[in-house]
DNA sequence: CACGTGACCGATT
DNA sequence: AAATCGGCCACGT
């Protein structure tokens, strides 16, 4: 990963590198981008994605294992996680321990 | 240049 | 366990 890469093209290059059945957090994110306390900012990308993006965006979660959206966003993060193996509660709850990416 | 805005975070009530 | 608070920083206006 280049340096000189902006900020989002960072956060894009760091989530398409997440593999299938695992997730990490805004945080850990943004000190790999090198902003260590962007974390915000992370979730400012990921909202701006281009439509049709095959990024997997849906493999971040905040630092207490949650998705952060909401309301039908929300279910339909939790869908995408389902499907690839990871069980999330209803309320969108995951076990940090047994899914965290570790990079 | 000066704000206002958040798919956040960690520490502290 | 849950709510609150202060800090953070890229981006838009």
């Amino acid at each position: 990963m280049e340096h000189n890469d902006s900020f989002p093209q960072r956060v894009w290059q760091i989530v398409a590198s997440i593999p299938e059945g695992k997730v990490t957090t805004y945080g850990e994110i943004a000190r790999l981008a090198g902003s260590p306390r962007a974390a915000r900012q992370v979730g400012g990308v990921l909202k701006r994605l281009p439509e049709g993006s095959t990024l997997p965006w849906h493999r971040v979660v905040n630092s207490q294992g949650t998705i952060s959206l909401t309301g039908p966003d929300l279910q339909r993060q939790r869908q995408a996680l389902l499907s690839e193996g990871v069980q999330v509660s209803g309320t969108g709850k995951i076990n940090l321990r047994k899914y965290r990416w570790d990079y």
